[in-house]
DNA sequence: TAATATTGTGGAAACGTTTCCACAATAAAG
DNA sequence: CTTTATTGTGGAAACGTTTCCACAATATTA
């Protein structure tokens, strides 16, 4: 016999609902009995069952998170700070790790949303094919990829200004002397980059470089594909100004580009995005622009909780990025 | 009125029992109604209300996973493998981030334990105060932290041969001649950290290195605080071999060296423990003791799968880590 | 003191499933 | 053509809660 609501019932000495009414302190209970049940439920280490809880309330306290790939630093200290904030407000995350993929991505927005999740947080690609899956009453949160344009009452969308920080990248440059500029970026077409893509072609025109001057590249996501990448462009034109899409693409850069005897900062100035932690101990240290990745997840965690309690909200918020001067600047 | 099992049976006009036997694909159903009842639920878009479902079965499709920092790179990694391995078994991840904190874990374990997960992956301390919560017969894994000393049938540990690869890290030193050494170490007192004290200082004495030739000193793991601890410690003691008990503090170690004009790896010689990606391009790039992290979290999403699905096992794993020679060594 | 409001309590329905059971219809065996 | 096995179906109980409702007990008011 497990120890439901009905044993501690029985062993009280009263009825189910009055259990019940004292364990939610809601409704009438005297103060004899609260202590009387209160006693029971502690000596008999009596837990409500949530599953059958949620089912009778038709709610949880659960929120989802999607991502595409969790062994990210940027998306594993957002799930942390989110994590975080929800904790504080008794709510729990349940981590979706898509790998980018549409049908996985699918079988989790299904999944939670069977689970009866409070809300989602979807800092995931967020494939057309499955926009109408949360076209429902469900807060939704948005952050970092813009590519749902959810047009319900209940959605909030958060992420860096991808494009100012580029520009202010290409801005960066050319006031430090570069004259001719690559940006090296995620072959990926998914928003922020396309943002950051912008913000750089922005910066160059209005600083009147030449097209011929600056060039656009695409590589994946991994210090050691970008390494391979950056020799093979650097044997064809000799850029003194590179803007790397990513933290993680310029590591591989700076490394290939001082394998090859490049000095930097001297020959070629480099800056990268993201602000991640161990930039600081590259040699020599990597410049960069820094998105503010703890707010973006504390905020997501705070609009997410007041959409579930019902206060309406329909934000667009646009948080600043940084300029982080290290050793591959000068 | 909301699309439950009840409306599917109106519109498919069989049983309510019906529709969930064909859905669940269990007793007994004509060809003919299984395809009518299937037809129907496609067009209504039914979905499973998973609550309801997890109450009547008396369980579920999630595995929690508890993590003390999962923007740590080596959980989140370990996240990932995780969640891919239970993927494909129609698992899904509750991520439980307890910041090392006892009463979080506690709180985590207790909610699990109410959601009525399947199983327990615990990456976390393990504090002993919250030993007795597991100690039911629901599946546990243990993984890279061995605090608990769960006598049950349904628990495995994992963990990488951490003895193994901190005695390697030594013997690899004194072997490239390194006389004066130090181990500069986690100062919590973590299961793992241990083990790679204990290595390291059989390292020593099986290489009859004197006492007073090797030094253990304790930090932060953070860069920074290993970046000003080690200069601390070099002003104090000139050694010319570093054994760091995480990459995270090797990075911050050998910038401080660096820093401070000591050759690396001319005066010392320093290797690192993890094998996280970024030790690559680190300038010099770092020598280090790598863990097989993804095997580790296929195998712990393997055999909670196992163990969910009655296989009794009461295994201890440990997996064999290698040392990776990069330029901080010579 | 009688009439009314407030507080305390328990019974039972409801949440959306799965599954046991009884029974009907069909197929196989004698 | 019976008898027995197999297959198909629906009704209703069960999972463990919360909450509506009715009623009883007590407190407040007139």
């Amino acid at each position: 016999m497990s120890i439901d609501i009905k044993f501690v019932a029985k062993k009280a000495d009263v009825s189910i609902s009055t259990v019940s009414r004292v364990l939610n302190n809601s409704g009438y209970a005297s103060p004899a009995t609260r202590i009387k049940v209160s006693k029971i439920v502690k000596e008999l280490g009596y837990r409500q069952n949530k599953v059958a809880r949620s089912l009778r309330k038709k709610t949880s306290s659960f929120v989802g998170l999607i991502v595409p790939d969790i062994s990210n630093e940027f998306f594993s200290t957002l799930a942390k700070t989110i994590e975080n904030s929800l904790h504080q407000n008794g709510f729990s995350l349940f981590l979706c790790n898509t790998e980018e993929n549409e049908k996985r991505e699918r079988f989790y927005i299904e999944s939670l949303l069977d689970s009866q999740v409070r809300g989602i947080i979807l800092a995931s690609a967020g494939f057309e094919s499955n926009q109408h899956l949360l076209e429902t009453d469900i807060p939704v949160i948005m952050v970092d990829r813009m590519n749902f344009s959810i047009k319900v009452n209940n959605a909030v969308k958060i992420e860096s200004d991808n494009y100012q920080g580029a520009k202010l990248a290409g801005d960066i440059l050319i006031k430090k002397d570069a004259k001719k500029m690559v940006f090296l970026r995620d072959y990926r077409k998914v928003y922020p980059m396309m943002q950051r893509e912008y913000g750089f072609i922005d910066s160059m025109k209005e600083n009147e470089v030449k097209p011929e001057d600056y060039r656009i590249y695409h590589t994946i996501v991994s210090p050691n594909a970008a390494l391979r990448k950056i020799r093979e462009i650097y044997r064809d034109f000799r850029f003194n100004g590179l803007f790397c899409g990513t933290d993680t693409i310029a590591f591989g850069a700076v490394k290939g580009l001082l394998d090859m005897g490049v000095p930097i900062p001297e020959d070629v100035q480099v800056i990268g995005f993201d602000g991640i932690s161990l930039g600081e101990f590259l040699n020599p240290p990597l410049s960069t622009i820094k998105q503010d990745i703890e707010t973006m997840g504390y905020m997501a965690g705070k609009k997410i909780l007041k959409l579930i309690s019902k206060i309406p909200l329909n934000e667009h918020i646009l948080l600043p990025t940084e300029f982080i001067e290290r050793g591959t600047t000068r």
